[in-house]
DNA sequence: GAAATGTCAAGAGCGGTGCTCTCGATACTT
DNA sequence: AAGTATCGAGAGCACCGCTCTTGACATTTC
């Protein structure tokens, strides 16, 4: 992990160098084809070298990838906490749509990138724990959201009770969201983030062909309904 | 488009079974490796043949490719047909449900061939126009609920409004859904469409990791309130 | 300062892929 | 029976991920 650090000689330092730039044609490239046309090959080619040579600094294909994704988790939580910091903290609905409209923007200027980590995942592929931080990130964005509404009394009141078993269900969730945030809420936040990412994939992966053709109107009207779920 | 009808003699029945044996073959290896590992010269070693035979009954791989898609569409069109029929007529929320624990059975049983049509698209890939009419068929019992909960008076009444310039994102589902259909109810048929599939996604894709643990019974819960957004 | 060590890019090569073309055998049509 | 269409098989092309070896170079150690 030295590497992420300052690199003490110049081995290190062009190694990083050398590094950043694999990632960087790898981006290019997947932004043009998508994963599935990413080969280590042509990103070498771009890179003046031999194929054999990229394995010096990635073991494998999929390791090239999984940095990819990390990058894009980080992407949405970047975007994501910019859009939250933009609203004043206690014009809840306009953090939430403004977050929702981040994501889907991001998600349209790099379709791919999206694709990456809210597409198929790969059969055999398993997403190293180091996705988890951009990941809860984004999330804390949400759980901010609705930590706010129940500080402001702006929380909605669900007229469907939330069930034990339902409370039991969201339990690896609950026990990273505050304790003090209503199981009602923490339901809604789930499905309000779920609705987020179908709504994007529907639009991109063009299951809304012949069904909408104002994307942009149809995407906020929607997350404006959701959003009366779960805030008033 | 004769291969479909009767064939004629003997050569044409023994292409016709050849090509369903391939089809097997193939979704078989999907339903193991995904679409990703579907590899024509492994269906062909399956079937005890050359891989350039296969070519005599798929143009390429792309066109198998697409007749498994057409497949899946149709089996997602027959559950949900199956499952609305399986309800009392006026059982509106009974019939929602019942749909969209099939679909979701269905996605489970067989997620390599539901991330075919609702994962990443491949890249150049454009869908034909033969896989509407199951996406039509699947649309239309999601209309059909709409349609009698109409008829019975047991829309919900929406809170918000629903802006011109919504109704005229949704024009295109608009001109093929009953014109006494509320735009309200066309849009909120679109949202618990898209929050099906996005928590199917969800659930399938590895997002709820950390989330949720019973996955059905939070199923179960969302798709209830996502009902109550459209009925009462 | 010289030797030992570590790191590097490059090349050859393996088994795999989708796909094309040619060739002979076979079945159907006339 | 002759002619035609279709078939499976095979060779071969360009590409892929990945491994192993080799020789050059930089860094560290003595």
């Amino acid at each position: 992990m030295s590497s992420v650090s300052a690199p003490r000689n110049a081995r290190e330092r062009v190694r990083a160098q050398l590094t950043g730039e694999i990632l960087a044609v790898a981006r290019r490239h997947v932004a043009v084809g998508g994963a599935v046309n990413l080969s280590l090959r042509a990103v070498a080619r771009d890179l003046g070298m031999v194929s054999s040579a990229l394995y010096r600094y990635f073991p494998s294909r999929d390791d090239l990838l999984t940095a990819l994704i990390i990058d894009a988790y980080g992407a949405v939580a970047d975007v994501g906490e910019a859009a939250d910091r933009s609203c004043k903290r206690t014009d809840l609905l306009g953090r939430w749509l403004a977050v929702c409209k981040a994501v889907r923007t991001w998600a349209l200027a790099n379709p791919h990138e999206y694709a990456l980590i809210y597409g198929t995942p790969v059969p055999g592929y398993v997403a190293p724990e180091t996705t988890i931080e951009p990941v809860v990130r984004f999330s804390a964005v949400l759980l901010g959201i609705l930590v706010d509404a129940r500080a402001d009394g702006r929380l909605a009141e669900s007229a469907l009770p939330v069930s034990r078993s339902v409370v039991r269900s969201i339990r690896p969730l609950r026990a990273q969201a505050p304790s003090d945030l209503p199981d009602a809420a923490v339901v809604n936040g789930v499905i309000g983030w779920t609705h987020l990412f179908g709504a994007i994939s529907s639009e991109l992966f063009g299951h809304r062909h012949n069904v909408v053709d104002n994307h942009e109107v149809f995407f906020d009207c929607e997350m404006r309904r959701i959003a009366a779920l779960i805030l008033r």
